[in-house]
DNA sequence: CGGTTGTCTTGAATCATTCAAAACATCTGT
DNA sequence: ACAGATGTTTTGAATGATTCAAGACAACCG
């Protein structure tokens, strides 16, 4: 079973994580990626990892955390590999109006999202109406529909806490304004 | 009623529109700019006309369709006014992953959109599920959620056509290859 | 009709993303 | 374990949509 694990034991966490992309015998993630016929490299490898700690990250966001354990990464290769994961079904790219391309490991399950307005944060929600609702639009024009893609858009908890913040001290400033 | 149009009658329907830019007067759709608080220039008039000809053009759609009647007018200046528009509420802008952006007049009546996958056209869906289903999420996950983007994914007739043909000739091509 | 305010033109910069060629690494069969 | 074939990464540069900035200009108010 265990053939070419050169690093075996002893390792701290952050060992592991650290030589993981040099380890390509068979660390879990790289049987996700001969699953679906890819060659396993640490570029690879370490963007899958970086989607598991960052669930919508964008391509830079993505450079960065790989950089941290594998520095000789580009940011092309990074591209590459989000690509070459979309087409594979490993990913979905979203990308919502105003903010660059996000990728989430999540797929296959009909989920849609969350995207505050203010700044950019996406969350999953899960879909309220069956799929059958979500694939059936009023006319399809003669359309050959695949898909439905929902983006219900607002304000998360923390932009609308700094809004209301900022309305108190509009109020405030405007109290002393008029006290003078 | 009638106070400075000055072109009043005898025209050609292209001469109006050539010169509908230079009359501000009371074009409808000066009404339009001015309803919302908007000065009435000639870009802004060819941008509007542009867009009732275009239901879901891209800044450049409009931008070409604005020379033809304003030879004068730049593509920066129709970013401008499109921005405008939005802002003021005149227009909607969509922007459908992998297209550029696309604006229409069609706003404030909760309808969703049709993109084709192949060629990115655009087609109107009203809404099948009342605005209820359609602003609530299963879980908000905190955000104060403001409004659902609905977009339906597929192929369009004409696309669905193309990719039919180009089957066929395949499989004549493969027959061809098999019978010498 | 003149002044104020906002808009347009011109020219350039920005950002995310993609393209291309050569160096390199993975996997396959031995 | 090794060498070849194939696919991936690096490096460097290009692209396209969109935005920024400054000055020239035009619409609207009184």
């Amino acid at each position: 079973m265990i053939q070419d694990n050169r690093y075996g034991e002893g390792m701290t966490s952050t060992d592991a994580a650290a030589n993981a992309a040099a380890s390509h015998g068979h660390d879990p993630l790289a049987h996700t990626l001969r699953d679906v016929g890819l060659k396993v490299t640490g570029p690879r490898v370490a963007v899958l990892r970086a989607l598991a700690e960052h669930p919508h990250a964008d391509a830079d966001t993505v450079f960065r955390a790989v950089q941290g354990e594998l520095p000789t990464t580009s940011l092309q290769a990074v591209y590459g590999v989000l690509g070459a994961f979309a087409d594979a079904g490993l990913v979905r790219r979203i990308e919502p109006a105003g903010s660059s391309a996000r990728y989430e490991r999540r797929v296959g399950d009909n989920h849609h999202h969350l995207v505050c307005r203010e700044c950019g944060r996406v969350e999953d929600v899960d879909c309220v109406l069956g799929e059958q609702a979500c694939l059936t639009p009023s006319s399809t024009r003669g359309f050959r529909v695949a898909e439905a893609e929902v983006t219900f858009w607002g304000t998360c908890p923390a932009c609308a806490q700094a809004e209301a913040e900022a309305e108190a001290d509009a109020a405030a400033a405007a109290a002393i304004a008029e006290s003078t």
